[in-house]
Parts: structure tokens; sequence; C-alpha cells
DNA sequence: ATGGCATATCCTATATGA
């Protein structure tokens, strides 16, 4: 089964993009970040017709996410992420999919820095924190997969110091990244990858993307639950060479089979 | 310190992204 996520940067403009994708590589299971767009605008009918069922917490221009499956229809469990009533923005999506909880996130950029971006940003991290080992230590198969805006070391980006003042580098947003690893999760592209440089974004300016000038800011976490179950790990990076693309590429994950419950056997009628 | 590009909306100007 193989599972992904994709910033579309916008899912009206994108959904040609966004179903040869889906149309190509077939994942059982999609995270998308950054509709940009209401929940009225959500193109169900094409994504139904393309094999997909979704739920989805749009918001006007910016951020919005959903969570798409082949199979069942995703369960939904929440969608906001606990711990602030007040927080208006469509970042956090959770439901149960083929047996695993998914929690589908797009963790604040946190520029312009300082300023009041990054500490939600921040926050947002504590509120995650609190929320993730809840899951972890759920006893269920649980992967939090998203847009986290965080460039987890130097081997993620293509040069640390063009970087070096942006939100997504920042020492304490990679200690709160490491931390929330601390709990267990394990990172599938970097474990499966461990010394390659590979990227899973690169911005519409000066060439990036012909350069390979990219960040890995995309990720998919495993708890103890799933990652025995893991497989492979990639990203679908042709996409961002497609005309009219995201600035970001799918990442995704493959994963075997559920192990079979114990089969409890009939006592025999004596 | 700014801009380079792309997308959105109260669209010929501005906010946001990373």
């Amino acid at each position: 089964m193989k599972l992904a996520t994709f910033n579309v940067n916008g899912i009206k403009t994108r959904l040609p993009q966004l179903l040869a994708w889906l149309e190509k590589e077939a994942p059982d299971i999609v995270c998308l970040q950054e509709l940009k767009a209401l929940d009225g605008a959500f193109p169900q009918a094409e994504l139904l017709a393309a094999g997909y069922s979704a739920i989805w917490k749009g918001q006007r221009s910016w951020n919005g996410v959903a969570i798409l499956s082949k199979g069942a229809p995703p369960l939904e469990i929440r969608r906001e992420l606990p711990g602030d009533p007040s927080d208006e923005q469509s970042r956090y999506i959770e439901a149960a999919v083929d047996g695993i909880i998914v929690a589908g996130l797009y963790l604040p950029n946190g520029n312009p820095r300082p300023g009041p971006k990054f500490d939600y940003k921040l926050d947002w991290f504590k509120r995650l924190h609190v929320h993730a080992q809840s899951l972890f230590d759920s006893g269920h198969p649980v992967v939090l997969a998203g847009d986290f805006n965080v460039i987890p070391t130097d081997l993620d980006v293509y040069n640390p110091k063009s970087w070096q003042k942006d939100a997504l580098i920042q020492p304490e947003v990679r200690s709160a990244y490491e931390e929330l690893l601390a709990q267990g999760w394990l990172d599938s592209l970097r474990h499966t990858h461990p010394e390659e440089r590979i990227y899973t974004f690169w911005d519409y300016f000066r060439q990036h993307w012909q350069r390979n000038a990219g960040l890995r800011i995309d990720h998919i976490l495993l708890n103890a639950e799933l990652a025995p179950r893991l497989k492979s790990a990639g990203v679908h990076s042709w996409v961002r060479g497609e005309e009219h693309a995201s600035d970001h590429a799918p990442v995704w994950v493959e994963l075997g089979a559920a192990r079979k419950a114990p089969v409890r056997k009939k006592p025999k009628a004596a």
C-alpha cells in the first residue's frame, strides 16, 4: 500500500497536475496541503471520478488540508489540532483509513522572523508535541504526514547559508522537530536514504528546480506500530518538472500488509 | 535589505508563501 503527501499550492489551479499524478502513481492514501480554497470549491466530483473519496478542511486564500483514499472513505477523527480553540487556521486533519490513523498537517511557515508568525509556528509545534505523543501511545498504527516547514539538517538543504535567517532552519525549529522524533517517530525518507541529498521543495526563483537547489521539508513519520511495515520511501520529483507545477513534489512510502490478528481457535466441543 | 516567482482575492494592488 502506498501513502503520499503533497503540498499542491492551490487545488483549483493544480487539479490537472493532481489528477495526472494520481493516475500515474495511484497512491492508496494521500494527504494534501495548501488547498487555498473554501470548502465549497473542493473538487470532490473530479476526485471521485478518479477513484478517490476525500475529507477536507478548506480556508479562503491559503492553508487547507485534505485526506484522500482509494479504498473505503476516510473516517474522520478530528479536524483541529487540539490545544488552542482560538486557532482558526486550517492546518490539521485526522482520519482512520485502511486500519491506520492518518494525521495530515501543514505546519506554519513562521516567516518573517522574529515576529508573531514565528511565535505561532513554535506554539503550533508545542501543541503538535502533545497530540503526537497521545497518537504515538494509542497502540494503533499512526502516520504523521505533511508539510512540516522544517529543514531537519544541513543534508536537507542545497545551501544552508542562503536559508540561515529563514524560519525553516532556525535552531529552535530544528530542536522542535528533533523533540518530536524523540517520541519515537521514524522519519521514513531519511531512514530509507540515510546519506542522500533528497528534496521535496524547489522554489520558483532563480531556476532552483533546474539546478536541483531544493529543500526537504515534507515528511512522513511513522509510529512504532507502523514503522515495521515500511518497505520503501521516495519523492515523485517528476511532478515538479511538469508545466504549472506546485513548488513541492509528492513524498511517498510503501507499506507492507498489516500483520493478521492472531486467530483465536474455538475450543472444541467435548 | 530586496528581489526573484506563483497564487489568492475586496483583482491593474496587496498579502502570503518558503
